[in-house]
DNA sequence: ACTAAATATATGTTTCAACATATAAAATCA
DNA sequence: TGATTTTATATGTTGAAACATATATTTAGT
């Protein structure tokens, strides 16, 4: 049983051995995939769900108040946090509940500009502090130096490219 | 204008100021989201919608996989990544589709037993090695030690209550 | 100006998610 | 043993997610 030298921290390109980078890399997948379930379910329980409104419900009227004017529909698809393709059967939803309004351009007969309502705004502004107060919450365990570790990781996972 | 102090990393109670501290809850919540929709979608889209699975029936086979003998339907549901109170009919459609097989227990007629068929195994081979590469590729950014330092702070905002 | 391409939004359809509630068998208890 | 509670699974229903595809308008090309 030659035991093929102890190379720990090997390459992560020498795949196919399930070694100790592999598995590392499985249990931080799943720990992230545990970890976005807890706290996205609490928003939604907690905060959304009796308020009729979704995390993407929510990430609209977001979007909408962040830019404080009317937006083009395909505008706030781009900074979804997932791409969105359907995006108008959500901001249809929306009308309808009466927290965005729509309107069709004049100049340009293929656009909607959309707009959040006194009720979509005061919708979030009761939401505001809740909001503030679960992340506060999710969050106590980390330091604010372990915080700005967990972030700068994360987005480094996500953006870098080899 | 008294400036309040410069307690920077003041205590995570001290909310509803809209702190830099507050602002970074925000953002690594937002980083999380981001990342794990993209990661996932990776998953869903290049491995598992070509198969016919989604990342829930992926986790059943895994889960039966990795304990190689048949499970009462609540010990799969326990293991999930999120609670699963609907778990019967996504066991259904893995029973459909002839990836599980399905027996009711003679001692216990409550009680189902589910278990990988050849199918089912063979489908979790397959997908093995491009499983893997797919870890390797998504966390290629991070050396060893970032993702050690990724994994357990994941886990610690997660576990950790005060 | 006419045709093709690009852009912006909308819809069809299937599958899944989530919650409440239902059934059915077993265990517990009086 | 009969009633109650607990456990294990199943189903009804509503809303949302995902993908393909369609429509309608504008822009670009010749």
């Amino acid at each position: 049983m030659t035991k093929k030298s102890s190379t720990k921290s090997g390459l992560a390109g020498e795949i196919g051995k399930k070694g100790a980078f592999s598995n590392l890399q499985q249990e931080t997948l799943l720990n992230l995939m545990r970890t976005h379930a807890l706290f996205s379910s609490e928003f939604k329980q907690k905060l959304f769900r009796p308020l009729g409104l979704s995390q993407e419900k929510y990430n609209v009227l977001r979007i909408l108040a962040g830019e404080n004017r009317s937006m083009q529909i395909y505008e706030v698809a781009e900074r979804m946090i997932a791409p969105k393709t359907d995006i108008s059967r959500l901001v249809e939803r929306l009308f309808i509940t009466g927290l965005i309004s729509r309107k069709r351009c004049s100049e340009d007969g293929r656009v909607v500009w959309i707009k959040l309502t006194p009720e979509g705004n005061s919708i979030l502004k009761k939401l505001a502090k809740p909001v503030e107060q679960l992340h506060a919450s999710q969050f106590e365990a980390l330091s604010q130096k372990e915080l700005e570790t967990l972030n700068r990781l994360l987005f480094k996972a996500r953006t870098t490219k080899l």
